[in-house]
DNA sequence: CGTTCCGTTGAGATCTATCAACCGTGGTGG
DNA sequence: CCACCACGGTTGATAGATCTCAACGGAACG
């Protein structure tokens, strides 16, 4: 994101991160046990399933899948991960990651070794705080998803899945109308439960009624209230995913 | 399930409960925050989607259900709530309720306020790090479900519910193969995403095969480690839900 | 320039939902 | 005591959405 080493202080992404609700003297804290590593290429694990749980990660620039694998090798998507996003914390309750986090892209992550960050959370009560919030936060993602994934049918979850990165980009300052899908068809398929073929099927007939304009992972929103219309959502509602993990 | 008042301390769930971790002194502190209220009746409510987040609810005796609405109206049931297991946490990262917890019988809950056990947290670790671990496994119960309902058919969801049901009746000392269903066909269709008609179909099939046995809600599962199979699972494994909130 | 991967489109198969009827139980009231 | 009703659960027939299988086109890449 820039040269040297960057800082939470001076990081764009601070207001949306886990410094979220730091004060100064705090977040400075947090910085001091953050590390930042190598950029890891597209199709390359953060951490897989079944590894010790060390570190909880913060997407710096790039994008991450995480899954979860079934026992018949099945992989199951449980969420994107964007710029500003946790990543791993939903294996806090073990000691092992019970999902595996792949780059979608060139990925670059703050690591936020789980010792330490433990030991900070014992003497900041807002970064206490602010963590049971992220899980939190993750929880009412995973039961909107259920929701989706046991009640709307094809267009409705493509609907939803298109205005929750929407709304996630806009958080960032990016365009909430105009924007590139990190993941592929498949990935989209899997997460929302459907064919891939189902989901080019709903993508051209959404362009054909002139609600969105695709070119590959290029994608336009035409007519968001009719998408929120369809999702079953109203604009200012959250739709699957919160922006934290 | 007792006279007079009862305590944590001398409580057969504790170990399965909050306290799990906690020694005696700091049980005794947990337990002085707990208020324990009249029983609620089949039908009622515990708390409501929408209502301002005060207490966390550990059930006592008896079972709830916990749903979302979806903004059609159609409810989205996202856990049940045997004895022992907590309910509300889910809703820690905001001010609010985000789901509705319903008894499914006469039913008995330790209530513990927000506040306190909030500040109770800022001076015991381990109470900390219970709760954290408990919303990990929630975290963990949920990317269970997406994966049921995303990849599973009616089969392997039934079958994945039963063993997830006669696991947590097995945790607290009750038999894995014979035992009640709290909930009607209904909530377990609308919990695992398939209509009522398909469930009942499923559960004949099974009695069919001398899998299981059913009478009404009085279930024994005869066959356990086809159901395993069915369910895509080793006979050691989680099954979706994990005992916790 | 060939290969591979990804996305799209078409045709047919399949699982589950839907609609409808029926049954047993429990409660209610005449 | 019995007729009646409401409700939950079961079973059957049909319809529909999505999956599966198959083929094709184009972009990326070595």
């Amino acid at each position: 994101m820039r040269g040297s080493q960057p800082h939470c202080q001076t990081c764009s992404l601070n207001a949306l991160c886990l410094p979220l609700s730091l004060n100064d003297a705090d977040m400075e804290r947090l910085d001091d046990i953050i590390r930042r590593g190598r950029p890891i290429q597209k199709g390359q694990l953060l951490f897989q399933q079944g590894e010790q749980f060390q570190s909880v990660f913060a997407v710096r620039t790039g994008a991450l899948k995480t899954y979860t694998l079934a026992s018949n090798g099945e992989e199951q998507i449980t969420g994107f991960h964007l710029a500003s996003e946790l990543v791993g914390l939903a294996g806090y309750d073990n000691g092992n990651y019970p999902l595996t986090a792949k780059a979608l892209e060139t990925t670059t992550v703050c690591e936020i070794p789980l010792t330490q960050l433990e030991s900070l959370a014992d003497e900041l009560p807002d970064l206490r705080k602010q963590l049971m919030r992220t899980m939190g936060t993750e929880i009412r993602h995973d039961q909107n998803m259920m929701l989706l994934l046991s009640k709307k049918n094809a267009e409705e979850r493509v609907a939803s899945f298109l205005l929750d990165i929407s709304q996630r980009y806009s958080r960032r300052g990016f365009s909430a109308t105009h924007f590139r899908l990190p993941m592929s068809r498949v990935d989209i398929s899997n997460y929302l439960g459907l064919a891939v073929e189902t989901i080019s099927r709903v993508f051209t007939r959404f362009q054909k009624n002139g609600l969105i304009e695709t070119q590959g992972k290029e994608v336009i929103l035409h007519d968001s209230d009719t998408l929120y219309e369809l999702a079953g959502l109203n604009s200012d509602s959250e739709c699957g995913h919160d922006g934290d993990e």
